[in-house]
RNA sequence: CGGGGUGUAGCGCAGUCCGGUUAGCGCACCUGCUUUGGGAGCAGGGGGUCGGGAGUUCGAAUCUCUCCACCCCGACCA
C-alpha cells in the first residue's frame, strides 16, 4: 500500500486529489480555481492532443487561431447562448493600471473600454463572426476548423482537471451547407471521441443525446459521451453539437448555392477539455496510485537498476543503455533511474504512484542470468524474462496493459449498471451503490426535473440506437418505448 | 453564492482556548560514513513575512476587525 495515500473507499474526493498532486500531474496555483499544470501531468494532456490533433486532421479539418477576448455584445446575438453562459464570464473592463498617492497599484478609471471584453468561455461568437467573411459561396463550404486553447469559466467551485475556472481544450467549429451534412459531421466527431476514449484512454463510453435541459447553450442537439469512474459517479467527457443555423442567422452567415440563391450556412461545435485528465485519473487509478495506459502514459517503462557498488552499477547500466537503446528504437519511452539517492524499494512506490506501465529491475542476479525482472503496473504481476526476449515481451506487454485496463474499466462498468423498474429501487441503488441506470422515461423535462430534485440523478444521455421495448416510466408511469441512462454525475 | 472546516519550514502536524524565553516535532533537503532484490541507519547541519493587512497591548502564532486561499456539503456547470 502506498504511504501516505488516502484510500479510493475512505474518501475518494481526497483519494483524487492526492494522486493529482503526489503524482506530480498539476497543484493549485494562487489565483483561485485556477491549477498549474506540472511537466508529468502536461505531458500526458502533450500526448491526448497530439492523438486527437491526428484524428482532426484525417478526419478533414485545419487548426486555427482565434482571439480570447470576445466584445461583449457578440453574446447578445444568440439569446439561448448568453443566457448559459452569462453566469459565468469573466469581463475585462479596464486596460491600464497606475501607482496611486500610497504607491499603490491600482485600476487607472480613465482608461475603461468602450466595450467590455468577455474572456472566451467558449468561441462560437467570435469564430461565427469571423465565418460572415469567409463565406460567401458554396464552394466555400464545407469550413472544417479546429483551435487548440484555453478557455475561463467562472465556476463557483473547481476541482484539479475536473472543474478549473481556466481549462485547456480544442473546439472544432464547422460550417456546411446542407443540415445532413452537419448532423453527419456532428455524428462523425462524437464518434472520435469515443473511439479516443475507448482505445487510448481505455475508457469505455456511452454514446448519445443529452435531453433539452441538458443541452449546449444555443444547440439543437448535443451528442455526448459518458464514462463511469470508480465511485459510480458518470462524467460528460466529450461533446458535439449540431447547431443548426442558430449562429449563421446571429451572425449574419449567408451563403450562395448552385441554383444562386442565398441561405443560412449550418453549424457544428464540439469540444473536449483537461477534464479528460482527470477521467484518466479517476476511471483506472487505485490505492496504489495513478494506472496510465501504455498509450499514454509519458514513460512507458522504467528501468531500475539493483547495486552495491559502482563497478556493478557501471556493468548493470552497460546493459540497460543497450536496452534503453533498442527500446527507444521501436517508440518506446524509456526511463533509467539511476539516481543514487534513492533505494530500489522507494523508486519502486514512486514509479507505481506515477503510473508508469511496466517496471523493469536488473541486479547482480539477472545480470549474471541474463534476465530482467518485469513488474506491470495494472496487475502487480511480476516474471524473470531472459534478455533475449525482453524486447519482444514488453512490446507484447504494453498491447495487453493497454487491453486489459479497458477490460477492467469496462467490467466495472458491467457490474455497475442496472436496469431498474421500481421507483423505490432505483433511489435505493443511486444511494447505496451508484452507477449507470437504464430506466424508462416519459420523455418530459418536468419528469427529469423531479427526478433530479429527489435524487441528484440526472438522464446522462438518451442512447443514439436505443434498444425498443413497451416500458412505464420510472417516476410517472407513463407509458415509454425505451430506456435512457440515468446516474449521479460530476 | 449559502453552511461547515482549515491556513505555523517543501509536505504533514503540535502550540492558539487562558498573550510573556531564542516557535517545536516527523518526513523531505544538505554533508559524511555505512547501506542498496519493496518506501535504509547513524552523526552533524541548513531552512520560518506563524496566509496578507489593520487594530488592541509594555508585549500577538495566540485577542479583535478585514481581506485572501484551500478542503467538505449544497445550488450552478465541461
Amino acid at each position: 500500500m502506498a504511504k501516505g495515500l488516502t484510500k479510493m473507499e475512505d474518501n475518494y474526493s481526497q483519494w483524487y486529489n492526492e494522486i493529482v498532486m503526489k503524482a506530480d500531474l498539476a497543484e493549485n496555483s494562487a489565483v483561485r480555481g485556477c491549477m498549474v499544470i506540472k511537466p508529468y501531468g502536461y505531458s500526458i494532456w502533450e500526448k491526448m492532443q497530439a492523438v486527437l490533433d491526428g484524428m482532426f486532421k484525417e478526419t478533414g479539418h485545419e487548426n486555427a487561431y482565434f482571439p480570447l477576448f470576445i466584445p461583449k455584445s457578440f453574446f447578445s446575438k444568440e439569446a439561448s447562448h448568453v443566457e448559459g453562459f452569462a453566469k459565468e464570464c469573466a469581463v475585462v473592463t479596464h486596460y491600464r493600471l497606475k501607482t496611486d498617492e500610497n504607491g499603490e497599484i491600482v485600476v487607472d478609471e480613465t482608461a475603461k473600454l468602450e466595450e467590455e471584453l468577455i474572456v472566451r468561455p467558449t468561441s462560437e461568437t467570435i469564430i461565427w463572426n469571423t465565418y460572415k467573411n469567409w463565406i460567401n459561396s458554396y464552394r466555400d463550404l464545407p469550413l472544417l476548423i479546429n483551435q487548440w486553447a484555453n478557455v475561463v469559466r467562472w465556476e463557483m467551485r473547481t476541482r484539479l482537471f475536473l472543474r478549473t475556472t481556466e481549462f485547456l481544450w480544442q473546439e472544432g467549429h464547422t460550417a456546411h451547407a446542407t443540415k445532413e451534412e452537419a448532423l453527419v459531421e456532428t455524428k462523425k466527431m462524437i464518434g472520435v471521441y469515443a473511439k479516443f476514449a475507448e482505445e487510448y484512454l481505455g475508457i469505455p463510453v456511452h454514446i448519445g443525446t443529452k435531453t433539452e435541459k441538458e443541452r449546449f447553450a444555443g444547440a439543437e442537439e448535443t451528442y455526448c459521451i459518458e464514462a463511469l469512474m470508480q465511485d459510480g459517479k458518470a462524467l460528460q467527457a466529450g461533446t458535439s453539437h449540431f447547431l443548426a443555423q442558430n449562429f449563421a442567422k446571429a451572425f449574419d452567415v449567408k451563403f450562395l448555392n448552385k441554383d444562386n440563391k442565398e441561405e443560412y450556412v449550418w453549424a457544428t461545435s464540439w469540444g473536449v477539455s483537461t477534464r479528460l485528465m482527470g477521467a484518466l485519473i479517476m476511471a483506472h487509478s487505485d490505492n496504489n496510485g495513478l494506472v496510465l495506459p501504455p498509450k499514454l502514459a509519458p514513460i512507458q517503462v522504467v528501468i531500475v537498476p539493483i547495486y552495491k557498488s559502482v563497478e556493478e552499477l557501471d556493468m548493470i547500466s552497460e546493459r540497460v543503455e543497450n536496452l534503453a537503446k533498442k527500446l527507444r528504437a521501436q517508440n518506446i519511452t524509456v526511463k533509467y533511474d539511476n539516481r543514487d539517492s534513492q533505494r530500489p524499494g522507494f523508486k519502486f512506490a514512486e514509479w507505481e504512484l506515477k503510473g508508469v506501465p511496466i517496471r523493469l529491475a536488473i541486479g547482480p542476479k539477472d545480470y549474471a542470468n541474463n534476465t530482467w525482472e518485469v513488474a506491470r503496473r495494472d496487475n502487480f504481476e511480476k516474471q524473470i524474462i531472459a534478455d533475449d526476449n525482453i524486447l519482444e515481451h514488453i512490446k507484447t506487454l504494453l498491447v495487453e496493459i493497454q487491453e486489459n485496463i479497458h477490460q477492467k474499466a469496462l467490467n466495472f462498468r458491467t457490474q455497475n449498471t442496472y436496469k431498474v423498474d421500481d421507483w423505490e429501487e432505483f433511489k435505493n441503488k443511486l444511494e447505496t451503490k451508484p452507477g449507470f441506470i437504464e430506466a424508462h422515461w416519459d420523455g418530459t423535462s418536468e419528469t427529469e426535473e423531479k427526478i433530479k430534485n429527489e435524487t441528484k440523478a440526472t438522464i446522462r444521455l438518451i442512447p443514439v440506437n436505443p434498444v425498443l421495448e413497451q416500458g412505464k416510466c420510472i417516476y410517472s408511469g407513463k407509458p415509454s418505448n425505451f430506456r435512457v441512462l440515468f446516474a449521479k454525475s460530476y
